[in-house]
DNA sequence: CATAGCCAATAAGGAAAAATCATGGATATT
DNA sequence: AATATCCATGATTTTTCCTTATTGGCTATG
């Protein structure tokens, strides 16, 4: 049984002719008479009763007329279903991204775009870098936002923020505008535990001038950004933490930024996604609000 | 859009696998890619993002899937409905009948028939032979119980009652055993109106012995056949009712029967249906018992 | 990093199905 | 009766569907 017999059927029992059936779906009238025979075959009933110059639906045909109009009307809805599908930006919006990015560029992002777009609702995954970039390998995750590049042919990454890291202090441990790299290893130093994104990136830029943390005056190691923040403030020690981390706190004068001589510790962090990958319309909504915005 | 192609891509998206489904559905793979590339077209909408070796439904098969397994549900429920169809003997039986067949006949099969099927419910339509036969001719009625046959190519005519029409009287008024068609013109007579069916019939066989009721002896003219019957009763005079009409007054000796000399009064009931028209199956299940049964 | 293996896309040819045209039988209409 | 209408049938053409063979992209393995 298929579709196109359905569709027949339905004409011939609406206008009560073959004839008739075959001027609406112009096509001839032999073609409806083998197809509604084929149809009885298949359904091993008779649907027409032949009378000579007019037909009578059966007993079956009666049966089989409304439930034949439903599922045509079914495959129509199916038709606007999937074509009005790709139109509404709505729905989940499942994005991996790690702890920068997480905590502090994503909900901004997301308020806005939720502005935009109300029928959409977040989850952010905060995760590692790597982590969150192997959840996209494996489509658990359409895209993420990560710090770190991993080479892969499967992979697009796309620069979305630049991102600094910078060194902070409160004025009272460090009133001074400018430091060296050498001075501030003297300077009591608050680092994140190994495995940060943030220590890391940091220990690079200090490879670039053959310097390790070792040869720093460490007073405390921490767990999370909050956490080294707290200490700063608390005047335990100064730190290099993300700028975007620190913003609010360096806008309202109670931490300040105390540049590095000959040191910029730039970074950028990256949309990743699969390149063969379609995104469904509110991720490519929010992938267009992402780099418009930055 | 067919449901070739849906049951295609069901398979598809279940196994996650052009070449998989083309197994389970022994069909090459190339017609796989070519059904889906087709459905896809149709569509408007990519279903499957091909990543290489593997391959991933997009938002719009997610969309597609379940609404696909639903119409192919439907589908067979259509198989199976139109054969379940024509499995029990149930529904309403509209059944058109002239006066004795109708009041004396159908109630007592309809009454057997529904014993042996419960399901079913009887309407009894009672016009006069013609109009029946006109009902069964335009389709209003599958089938009717007349006492005329009309010559139609059309119509189907089954013999299923024979009937006799009997001189029916008290003993009080018409003591004797035998009486001559002769001397039962001196007899107080009833007669039913133009146009019913038991007249017609006595007048046709008083016109083969060339005899008109003008020459009886005509006390009343009555409209129904309880009216004659009571008249009867009453001792107003004789009459000559269908036998099955005044079995039970028969039986009981409230009225008796006189034979005229040399004059049967045989007539029959006809079932009538249209030659070509498929009858439902309480209909033909309806028509196999009253032929059973007489 | 190169090769073998897997998967889908493409091309070309053949088989099956569907549509058409022409025709014939049946039935109303006049 | 003659005509027009309607469905069925048969022969023919067109379209669709399916297969084999091949290509090209990706991946896992040595």
């Amino acid at each position: 049984m298929d579709i196109h017999h359905l569709k027949i059927f339905v004409s011939v029992y609406k206008n009560k002719s073959f004839t008739k059936a075959s001027e609406k779906l112009h096509i001839s009238q032999p073609t409806i008479s083998e197809h509604i025979k084929n149809l009885e075959k298949s359904l091993n009933c008779k649907l027409f009763d032949r009378l000579g110059r007019s037909i009578m639906p059966t007993a079956e045909a009666d049966v089989l007329y409304p439930k034949a109009l439903q599922i045509l009307d079914d495959l129509d809805q199916i038709q606007e279903d999937i074509s009005a599908a790709g139109i509404g930006v709505k729905g989940k919006l499942i994005i991996g991204a790690s702890t920068i990015p997480g905590a502090y560029i994503l909900p901004r992002m997301a308020y806005t775009f939720k502005k935009q777009y109300p029928d959409v609702a977040f989850e952010i995954l905060i995760e590692d870098s790597s982590k969150i970039t192997n959840m996209v390998l494996q489509h658990d995750l359409f895209f993420g936002i990560v710090g770190a590049k991993m080479t892969s042919e499967k992979l697009d990454y796309e620069p979305l923020i630049e991102d600094e890291l910078v060194l902070v202090a409160t004025p009272k441990l460090l009133p001074q505008k400018t430091i060296t790299l050498d001075k501030l290893r003297s300077i009591p130093f608050l680092q994140r535990e190994i495995g940060s994104g943030t220590r890391q990136t940091f220990e690079n830029f200090l490879k670039k001038n053959t310097i390790t943390t070792n040869t720093f005056n460490i007073v405390a190691t921490l767990g999370s950004i909050s956490a080294v923040k707290q200490a700063v403030k608390g005047n335990l020690g100064a730190s290099v933490i993300s700028r975007v981390a620190v913003q609010e706190e360096l806008d309202s004068s109670i931490l300040h930024e105390i540049p590095i001589i000959n040191m910029k510790m730039k970074r950028k962090f990256y949309l990743v996604l699969q390149k063969k990958r379609t995104l469904p319309t509110q991720y490519a909504a929010f992938c267009e609000h992402m780099k418009k915005k930055y």
